[in-house]
DNA sequence: CGGGTTTGACCTGCGC
DNA sequence: GCGCAGGTCAAACCCG
């Protein structure tokens, strides 16, 4: 790197040179503070980093020669020693005031400079940050309207029909359950998973309008007997997570009922039932999956009847969430029906990911994986397609939870959903009912903090400047942790 | 003592 | 009809 080595020894001084002199660095300044400053704390470290974060090659040469140093006396005093060098005819010659001067003066334009494109570049950036946004709302709007439009109004207007049920009060688009007569559980089955298949069914009929699902042409599809639990079939959303403890917090308080030994697995399924209301209809198996103990299958069935504290608000919208998504044809089958739609592009944007529907499933179930790493690009997991019946639905890496499923990490954050927020912001943010919508997101700094903590997302961010700028941005991910540490410093 | 867990018995559905 | 497996019940037990 002759191209660092040589010439520009000079400049890769200055930002140590402004530093020293800066005890409390501004990096909008347009002038630094002339004051001496012998000692430089840790704090002007990492403000330098900041500075330097849109700077060009040779002041980022600067900052990691710093940071190879346990302070930055000694970086200091290495420029120094190499000013001397490159520069001892000019130091030892006396009357070169006028060269300082005057080189405090490029200096200090170049800092302008460097400040200008430091604003600029933050004006970029919150200009492309709040595009997207943008974009991502009209997305959701737009699929929230395709939803609406095909299949939520039918299932709406199905479960408001029937015997007034308990489980509607969690959303007014979560149809998790179907009561059917065992010998047309089939039909049903089939109907439900392909939001197409609704009004065809129903066509056959010759009842186009949306009371053919109380018209006395089906009875037989719709039973609305609930003192016969036995013939109820419901969705089921399906958790797949990493964790050593016997069962995840979810927010909700469970009671355990049952357990039993199930056939292929030596780990012991446990049932769970939601007692933080009376007559909650929701229930939960738990189990470690066979092929891998380390990761816990928790299957939820039924929507709470009971208002829903926040820590449990992420986990319930999003298995919501899920099961309108199945409901509606979201997702792939294994059948061979592929149904996608934006809701499923929007929750699951990364090519990596796969939904898919067993017909061996006893009951309709999507599976949210979590098991993957949540920053990597994912492959699609083969062994789970094969040996798990039930659907499979890999969220993206972008909608994945950062912290609390980290493969590897042992204990997870166990005390609430935290990921799931980032899951459910996505997903079900139009699909929940706004008494939901109005709860405390508490974990947000947590996923923020998570977002920045992840070196892909600085090296997205380096590759969106680079593709405005067409500038060299590259050292931000390796500059990441102390741009980190600057703004923690700052805020 | 109340609430939760454990665990064996029981019920139901399904395939042969 | 029989056996198997999943799911549930409820009495006994445990714990704070």
């Amino acid at each position: 790197m002759g191209k660092f080595s040589l010439g520009p020894t000079l400049d890769t001084s200055e930002p140590l040179v402004l530093l020293n002199q800066a005890p409390r660095w501004n990096p909008f300044a347009m002038v630094p503070d002339g004051s001496a400053s012998p000692r430089v704390e840790g704090s002007h470290r990492k403000v330098l980093a900041e500075m330097d974060l849109f700077s060009n090659h040779a002041h980022k040469v600067a900052v990691k020669k710093e940071n190879e140093h346990d302070n930055i006396n000694m970086g200091l005093n290495l420029d120094t020693h190499d000013r001397s060098i490159s520069m001892g005819d000019e130091i030892s010659s006396a009357g070169n005031e006028n060269q300082t001067t005057s080189k405090l003066a490029k200096m200090q334009n170049e800092l302008q400079r460097m400040n200008l494109e430091n604003l600029k570049l933050k004006e970029m950036y919150l200009q492309v940050s709040n595009n997207y946004k943008a974009l991502q709302m009209q997305l959701v709007t737009l699929m929230q309207q395709q939803e609406q439009a095909l299949s939520i109004q039918k299932q709406d207007h199905l479960i408001s029909q029937q015997v007034p049920r308990q489980f509607m009060e969690l959303g007014p688009n979560t149809t998790q359950e179907l009561t059917t007569s065992s010998s047309e559980e089939k039909t049903i089955s089939a109907s439900i998973l392909n939001k197409a298949e609704l009004p065809k069914t129903v066509g056959r009929e010759d009842t186009p309008d949306s009371d053919v699902w109380m018209s006395n042409k089906v009875p037989k599809l719709i039973v609305p007997d609930q003192t016969n639990e036995a013939t109820m079939r419901k969705v089921r959303v399906s958790v797949r997570a990493r964790s050593e403890a016997s069962m995840i917090s979810d927010g909700c308080q469970w009671r355990k009922y049952g357990q039993k030994m199930a056939k292929g697995n030596p780990c012991p399924r446990a049932y769970y039932r939601c007692t933080m209301a009376v007559g909650c209809p929701v229930r939960k198996q738990v189990q470690r999956w066979a092929d891998d103990q380390t990761i816990l299958v928790t299957t939820y069935e039924g929507t709470h009847s009971h208002p829903l504290p926040p820590a449990a608000v992420a986990m319930a919208s999003t298995t919501s969430a899920a099961a309108t998504m199945l409901l509606s044809g979201s997702v792939s089958s294994a059948d061979g029906f592929m149904n996608p739609n934006l809701l499923a592009q929007a929750i699951r944007p990364s090519s990596s990911s796969i939904a898919t529907i067993s017909a061996s499933a006893p009951f309709p179930t999507i599976t949210l994986d979590l098991t993957h790493p949540p920053n990597t690009l994912q492959k699609v997991n083969s062994t789970a397609l094969e040996s798990h019946p039930s659907s499979q639905f890999f969220p993206s890496a972008s909608a994945m939870p950062l912290q609390a499923f980290h493969p590897g990490g042992g204990v997870y954050n166990q005390s609430r959903f935290a990921g799931f927020q980032l899951f459910h912001d996505k997903v079900s943010n139009q699909l929940i009912p706004h008494q939901l919508q109005t709860q405390p997101q508490t974990t947000f700094a947590d996923s923020v903090s998570a977002i920045t903590s992840d070196p892909n997302f600085t090296a997205a961010l380096a590759a969106a400047i680079t593709s405005i700028m067409g500038g060299n941005v590259n050292t931000i991910t390796s500059d990441n942790n102390e741009n980190k540490n600057a703004y923690d410093s700052t805020h």
